[in-house]
DNA sequence: GTCTATACGAGGATAGAC
DNA sequence: GTCTATCCTCGTATAGAC
């Protein structure tokens, strides 16, 4: 099924960015992977940023129903959170990190609506977590020693952290679970 | 006392990239800040490659030195940690994050030498701390229930993502101090 | 060592035909 | 919607004078 070309462009782009950073990916690169001239973007994406701002709602909205799904599978709160942090391996073998994760490097190249686009990016993240974990100390899979809003944003510095750290190891999907799993056994494991 | 150029040239290059990564600054953002022509850069180091790899050369020996001072205070290895994590709270009000953080955004535009460097750079960081680690383990200061080289993995990913995700917040440096405070009293506390 | 001048390609963007 | 043609700026790099 072939899809339009709006999502075509973002697909390619969000690749891109993921594998490379925002400064580091240009039009003339999407247009010859999606088969169309550079012109022809401006048609769907009138400016480079306006693009930029696009795709990190569209993934800030694709997370969230990810996260949704993982939510009402009715598994455990520890199941959860495994599939959570597996979320973070996927795109890893292409090196495709996180794309807030790359943008944050290039936080301060980016103009305020994509800053504000981000931001709210990780505000829903960690307010997630944030309840995910709070579930769990309710119903005993885990204790938190400290607020869960902190243990959030501790779990998702490792992780985009991980994500980072992965990219210089040979085999950066090994890598990454190496740091993770035993992340997770800590988490998860007979508590402290 | 005035630097030489070259030095000069690695100072602005260094903070440029810290601040905005490889591919957002130019030969031109150095000249105009150190105050000669794009041209004469090239004298010092031809290409922009070049300037990197000496850049990132560099960063690792000067880390090596300061974790060398660290080991050298007669501190215990609490303290110690404590040290190290403070190196990376360092540039982060002007918005720097560790050199070779930034650069594994990049990792993929970048040529093999230079991504040698960073591997150097990693491999070089994990080992001083692994041996940290260990030292705290032999004096009881903390426990490790996985090996120290895997802890030190762990503590570099958190502090890298620390780094990244205190840039999206209004105060990048108590963000900093949020993520890491709880962690340091995680790691140094009352142990597991 | 630093300068001016310049080459050359890449990047983002627009106008107007089809 | 997509194309060709074109603009203009920026980025890296080199040659050669001082």
């Amino acid at each position: 099924m072939k899809q339009n070309t709006a999502q075509q462009i973002l697909d390619v782009a969000q690749s891109m960015v993921r594998n490379r950073g925002y400064s580091a990916f240009s039009y003339a690169d999407i247009a010859q992977q999606v088969g169309i001239r550079k012109a022809s973007i401006h048609y769907h994406f009138p400016s480079k940023d306006d693009l930029v701002k696009e795709l990190v709602k569209r993934y800030r909205e694709i997370l969230e129903s990810k996260c949704r799904q993982i939510e009402h599978k009715g598994i455990t709160p520890q199941e959860q959170l495994r599939e959570f942090v597996n979320l973070y391996k996927d795109g890893l073998q292409e090196n495709q990190i996180c794309l807030c994760g790359m943008l944050t490097a290039d936080f301060v190249v980016l103009n305020s609506e994509i800053q504000a686009e981000i931001k709210n990016f990780f505000a829903v993240t960690e307010s997630w977590l944030a309840r995910l974990l709070h579930r769990g100390c309710e119903t005993q899979a885990w204790q938190c020693n400290q607020s869960v809003e902190v243990e959030a944003r501790i779990l998702l510095s490792t992780l985009q952290g991980a994500q980072l750290l992965a990219r210089v190891a040979a085999d950066s999907t090994s890598a990454f679970e190496q740091i993770t799993g035993d992340f997770l056994k800590d988490k998860l494991g007979n508590q402290r």
